[in-house]
DNA sequence: CGGGTTATTGATGGTGTTCAAGGGGTGTGG
DNA sequence: CCACACCCCTTGAACACCATCAATAACCCG
């Protein structure tokens, strides 16, 4: 119970920082808070908290612009958002939950381009179509913006130009950062690598915490390192031997953080 | 001397299309075309023909005013245009040649992140300094960009920040490829793919055609696929053996595309 | 509790790496 | 012009890491 990371009462013990709840965001989000099909004020304020959200740096004239193409959704776990091949008709913010976003090849091999979190932005695509599909790993919730409406509205509006920008720069950094990580690391700096990323990036949401929560399965992983779940399953397996991690229900403790880093020695 | 790449003489059957020589800019670029001080018409003119390239969909005007910042470079092979941790002062075009982007691990590893060529737009950074090297394969001509006086340009020219975006949304799209390719396929449809994209973008800049200029080495090629040497050379000297590539001075020919591209079966 | 999914663990084997030696081209200097 | 060094590429043999195959265990929901 007292690691429980997904239950209503979750409670965490803020270890390496002040506070640390793992779902701040919930008490602006939920389908009370938005207009079906007008703005939603408090979830795009929340994002000009967070650093590479597309909002961020906008004035409020601005982010009212945004909020009236806004809509915002709530979506149950473990379906789409959209599909590889789909037309790419709108983009997305993630605001609460995580996504999963994947290339499959024709024989049924996968790749997990990425996860999105919280303040991600989703759904840019050099083409008229998605080049990748993108699941729910959990309840999550998303503001949609029609595509071409979004374009037209940034066409006047430099500081969101230049956030998308960033955006962009961002994302290709982190794909820069897994190829190294997909073409030089062995399999236990890849995992390694992973659950480190992770935790970094749920930090910046939810502040640092030694529990770290995982939605994404065994496979999941496999699939974005480029390795097979066994692979995953044994590394975790000595891991929890020798005392580094420790599974918590819904994700997993950091015990070892030192020697963790010490894996990638880098 | 019939399939010489790099000669002064190169000529090159064209098998596939029309026209096919293998540097068609050199004629616009070179020490003598290019002011000191000032702007390159030519060469930011000629950017305008190709997809991606950032000065693509600009006004006479706009160009004039990107060629004021601009200084060009005719810089020789085998040196670096800034390594990974300097301070990220310059973006760059890349206007002939090619260049390799890469990443390196303290224990000497290396991944090659990818190359550049003509028409290419490198030095876009998320943070102050450079997260990767760039090294010149060959002489190769640059555009230089103060990157402050391109951001404060960029401020009022709505389709420069819109061609930047789309630079960077394309430079995303090839990487999450790549990251397929790391992670999941074996290590001869790793090689097919590489050269079947390396023709495709010759084939974008100077006509399709079967022979294809390969300015990188064997390693270059190893830590560009997550592979080592040996494996490289291995693949290829089968595909020797089986007719499916002839080595051509500076090159390849391509003797078989269709089972090449059935080696990817995708 | 039962059925399905997901994770773990073990045994075996293959793909690609590692280690090692030799070949081929190029440039330099005698 | 040849000899030599250097670099890069090629080829072979042995090995290692991780994948594959297979069986069991834990988990989750109904």
């Amino acid at each position: 119970m007292e690691f429980d990371l997904k239950g209503e009462s979750a409670v965490t013990e803020a270890r390496d920082d002040t506070v640390s709840t793992l779902e701040p965001l919930s008490d602006n989000i939920g389908p009370g808070t938005c207009a079906k099909t007008g703005g939603c004020r408090s979830i795009c304020a929340s994002c000009r908290d967070r650093l590479y959200a597309v909002c961020l740096a906008l004035s409020d004239e601005e982010i009212a612009g945004l909020e009236a193409l806004s809509r915002h959704l709530d979506l149950a776990a473990r379906a789409s958002v959209f599909l590889a091949g789909d037309k790419a008709r709108f983009v997305y913010t993630v605001t609460s939950g995580s996504v999963r976003l994947q290339r499959d090849l024709s024989d049924g091999r996968r790749q997990v381009i990425g996860f999105a979190m919280a303040g991600d932005f989703i759904g840019l695509s050099r083409d008229a179509n998605y080049s990748f599909s993108a699941d729910r790993l959990e309840q999550t919730g998303l503001c949609r913006f029609d595509r071409d409406d979004f374009t037209v509205l940034s066409r006047d509006r430099q500081p969101l130009l230049e956030r998308l920008q960033l955006a962009a720069t961002h994302e290709l950094t982190i794909a820069q950062d897994h190829m190294v990580v997909l073409g030089r690391r062995r399999a236990e700096e890849r995992v390694a690598a992973f659950r480190l990323r992770w935790r970094d990036r749920l930090a910046r949401i939810h502040g640092k915490s030694a529990n770290v929560a995982l939605p994404m399965g065994r496979q999941d992983m496999a699939d974005h390192l480029g390795l097979t779940i066994e692979t995953v399953s044994r590394t975790l397996a000595r891991w929890r031997r020798e005392r580094l991690i420790l599974d918590v229900p819904g994700g997993v403790r950091i015990l070892d953080l030192d020697r963790l880093r010490a894996i990638l020695a880098d």
